[in-house]
RNA sequence: GGAAGGGUGGCUGAGUGGACUAAGGCGCCUGACUCGAAAUCAGGAGAUGUCGCAAGGCAUCCGGGAGUUCGAAUCUCCCCUCUUCCGCCA
């Protein structure tokens, strides 16, 4: 979340900036300082009361130490009456305070000075390409063809067993799908410095508001207790994606400074309801239920922030390098920046049967918006306490890159060519029918 | 799932209603001694919020929450978590 100081003293700035990224009628920056206002003239009033009444009762124990009963009877009195205005004024206290903490979950991050301005995807500008259209003597078919030929995925039998948006890869599918999966891994790991994480499937709520998935995006996740209230806590939600789990590794730590950068790999499953995406319809592995991610986290310190994203966006380009497919790399403008995000890239692969381009990674620098929510700090060698600068970026997609892989490198005849690197992963160098 | 016992500062560990302003130890920082270091001696040191130009003051913080009390690390209740034992289990 924002940092109310900075609300405060650059109250113009922030307001421009979230402007800027079309924020939401339920954000309101005057109503948030309002209320501060309000919880600061509370608090001084109940600090006083407070100190008043640990005046008296530290009197009252020495009376009751000089046997002045009637004394100490008299001043107990003045106390529990002071007792009744602390009690009351704490309750409007913290109603201001949970009013005020619930405006700034739902406000987002502002938009970095270097991020385009913009008001949809349309604005996105393009900032690098590698690569280019292959060209093809034949009409190249879809992913959905090529996986039915070659019977790579089942989608009927997926439907059947878990209703429509799941994947069902079988044989020589399943097992390209695990040989990409080692692919990124291995690339992350071993080149590129990343330490690999097998996270839980589901965290806490705690971990949802930490990540900004919470509560915006509620309606988004999936959970699997049924017959708990929604605010009982300990309730587990299915990853919409690795960085949820890794981002809150290290939640209400303080980091010592020398362990930071701190970078982080893990592959998961990632579940994502797509409430209100129904009749987007698109068959095939582009929008689905669950599909299967490499993420990368870096924890930093702030002053490497941006370094350090146009390194995080180098290491998920390279997997495309390394496989050899067409991309390019937008950058968000501000109006179609994610929620927590300060500044976006996003890599898009050339998809020839789709004749489109598909993201396949998002890299993004929230800055200290995720690390001011989950309470995660680190020790600067002066001994001061900051909010860390927090990063993240697929690396990548799966499903998008297979439908891209697929697409890229079949032959005349519908077979399947693997590329040089992905080959021992395979363990073959084509797929023909 | 059942039973019992724990959770105190960076770490260890004492504290069972009023000097806790959380002892002691280890580690850390500064200074003295030293050419320098070790050892020794002296001193210092938390977080968050808030008020203040500042010096500094005040409040809160002993796993989390609620309660009892004039006053809670300490008593009561609920929850989380760890350890051990039992049951179940890939």
């Amino acid at each position: 979340m924002l940092d109310v100081k900075v609300i405060r003293e650059k109250t113009e700035w922030v307001c421009a900036r979230l402007a800027a990224r079309n924020a939401g009628d339920e954000v309101n920056i005057q109503e948030i300082i309002a209320l501060d206002d309000a919880r600061r003239k509370n608090l001084s009033e109940v600090e006083v009361l407070r100190a008043n009444r640990n005046k008296v009762s530290k009197e009252i124990g020495v009376l009751m130490g000089k046997k002045q009963f009637d004394e100490a009877n008299l001043r107990k009195q003045e106390t529990t009456e002071i007792g009744q205005k602390i009690s009351d004024l704490d309750k409007k206290l913290q109603e201001i305070e949970s009013q005020r903490e619930a405006m700034l979950l739902k406000t987002p991050n502002t938009p970095h000075d270097t991020v385009p301005y913009g008001k949809t995807s349309e604005d996105n500008p393009v900032v690098k390409t590698y690569g280019e259209k292959k060209i093809f003597s034949f009409k190249p078919l879809n992913h959905v063809e090529l996986c039915e030929k070659l019977n790579l995925i089942d989608f009927q039998r997926a439907t059947k067993i878990s209703g429509r948006g799941f994947i069902l890869y079988t044989n020589l599918g399943a097992r390209l799908e695990r040989g990409l999966i080692n692919f990124l891994l291995d690339t992350h790991t071993r080149e590129h410095g990343y330490t690999e994480i097998q996270p839980p499937l589901m965290v806490t709520q705690e971990c949802m508001y930490g990540v900004g998935q919470f509560p915006k995006f509620r309606d988004q996740a999936y959970t699997i207790q049924e017959g708990l209230d929604a605010e009982t806590l300990g309730k587990q939600y299915l990853l919409p994606t690795a960085e949820a789990a890794l981002v809150n590794l290290h939640r209400d730590e303080i980091l010592k400074e020398e362990e930071l950068p701190k970078r982080y790999c893990a592959y998961t499953p990632c579940f994502r309801a797509e409430a209100g995406a129904a009749g987007l319809g698109t068959r095939g592995l582009i929008r689905v239920h669950q599909f299967d991610k490499v993420e990368l986290v870096k924890i930093v310190e702030p002053e490497k922030g941006y370094e350090e994203l146009e390194k995080l966006l180098l290491n998920a380009e390279k997997i495309l390098q390394l496989l050899g497919l067409h991309y390019r790399v937008i950058s968000l403008c501000t109006g179609d920046l994610g929620f927590t995000s300060a500044k976006t890239y996003d890599i898009e692969v050339w998809a020839p049967g789709q004749d489109q381009y598909l993201e396949v990674s998002s890299c993004s620098n929230c800055e200290d918006y995720q690390a001011r929510r989950m309470g995660l700090r680190f020790k600067k060698a002066d001994g001061t306490l900051c909010f860390p600068h927090l990063l993240n970026g697929s690396g990548t997609a799966l499903a998008r890159l297979y439908v891209a892989l697929l697409e890229t490198y079949q032959q005349p005849d519908g077979s399947i060519l693997i590329p040089e690197v992905l080959r021992p992963y395979v363990g073959t160098d084509q797929i023909k029918i």
